[in-house]
DNA sequence: AAGTGGTCTAGACCACCGT
DNA sequence: CGGTGGTCTAGACCACTTT
């Protein structure tokens, strides 16, 4: 099959490099399901049959993926659909770290799950109909006992049906690795939004700290592989033991 | 010129790939200031040619430099040395929206410039001896006249012999924009770390809010093209009309 | 028309992994 | 050893810009 809109196509003027449309249709198998995480994908050469382009163009479709960590290579083994490690999602999508700079284990406890209709500002966020369905997770963080972030999360009931956490026991898995593993939702990107804010009285009951102390809140929106928006949060840090970390390149 | 360690080179066998060498060799001669801002790069056959590399490899190494912003392609014209752009500084490196999510156009006012000797703090950070002489300013931003934000950047004087810069007038260029013009010192990197903290005293007459008011406080390591640390800065935002953005893809 | 960067191909060889 | 990904080359052709 090589049916690809060429750029010299004359009748099909506009197409994109070869190379970007076969990055587009290997983005598109990862994203449906089709290719798994964990699974091997065909091989460069055969990839290259299949598409009907030469191995040169494969790889140049294979090292965007990989910039975008939806596949890993391993010399000599084969080319795998990523799965999305515990690693990536606490140090990648987590930015916190303690005041030595080093990367906190914390441990995390889910203190309520709700299934609640979407209000204005969640449907607007999620880009779903007003009051649809969705989840409320909120969860807590705590370093040696003592808890320094809180957060909520509102997910879509359609793209994760039926999605269950054990409350008010210490949490396993993250939960962008729990999107993949039961709902083959792979994480691509996360937008988030920063401000400081003092601790209300129920924030501050939470977080065992005094009233009015400053919080860094972060509010934040995450795409999957197929570019759906699938989660807002909002989050809740006592920056006295933490700190926010972002390096621009 | 075609002195490479081979990747198969038996007398060298850990030698990087040859286009990690070239990326290295590009890098060094921007970095060096020997191919200032601006400057139009030996076309790529040239290239190619002079190292005694394939097209490919010279393109390869290109495309690296491309994604790190230190040079720029125009199809047709040729390969040119980047400037630091205003667009760059301000967007890029100050993820600062107001609260539609637009980038804010603020004024700059210099508050004041030292001469002072680095502390114990700033010759860590900046990895400079004891008593290193550096330059220290202090800028404040407003938007419609309001003030919003506060910083202090302390640069080591070895890196900005003679830095000077208007006082209490509005600043027309950007820092990392001054830093490539004036000395040839192209930023490629900064690392950021963010806390909430309450406003003292002097920031709440400086920024015209209440004491205690909640800040979103930034420090900042800056690096250059050539891997040094050549600033070190702390900001403090007030969050009450603007937000710090952060994209993690 | 000539020169630039951008795309695509075909093929050789290397490095690594498993059998 | 054969299969995988990784590197490097040589060359053709396209798209864009300037002369």
């Amino acid at each position: 099959m090589s049916d690809f809109a060429r750029p010299n196509d004359s009748s099909r003027p506009d197409a994109r490099p070869l190379y970007a449309q076969v990055e587009s249709i290997l983005n598109g198998r990862i994203a449906a399901g089709e290719w798994p995480p964990g699974f091997a994908l065909p091989s460069e050469p055969e990839l290259a049959q299949e598409l009907g382009v030469s191995h040169g163009t494969v790889r140049k479709a294979l090292d965007a993926l990989e910039r975008r960590h939806l596949i890993e290579r391993r010399q000599g083994k084969g080319t795998f659909v990523a799965r999305q490690t515990s690693e990536r999602a606490r140090f990648h999508f987590l930015p916190i770290r303690d005041l030595e700079g080093h990367q906190t284990e914390p441990t995390a406890v889910a203190l309520s799950l709700d299934t609640v209709p979407a209000g204005e500002a969640a449907s607007q966020v999620l880009q779903l109909a007003a009051g649809a369905s969705t989840y409320r997770l909120r969860r807590l963080r705590s370093k040696e006992g003592t808890p320094f972030m809180l957060d909520e999360t509102t997910m879509p009931a359609a793209v994760f049906p039926d999605f269950e956490v054990p409350l008010n026991g210490q949490l396993t898995d993250e939960l962008y690795v729990m999107y993949q593993r039961r709902y083959g939702v792979t994480v691509v990107r996360s937008e988030e939004v920063l401000r400081a804010e003092g601790a209300t009285p129920e924030l501050a009951g939470i977080l065992k700290i005094a009233e009015g102390t400053p919080l860094l809140v972060m509010e934040r929106r995450t795409w999957d592989a197929a570019g759906r928006i699938v989660e807002w949060r909002s989050s809740w840090l006592d920056t006295t033991r933490h700190r926010y970390v972002n390096v621009m390149e």
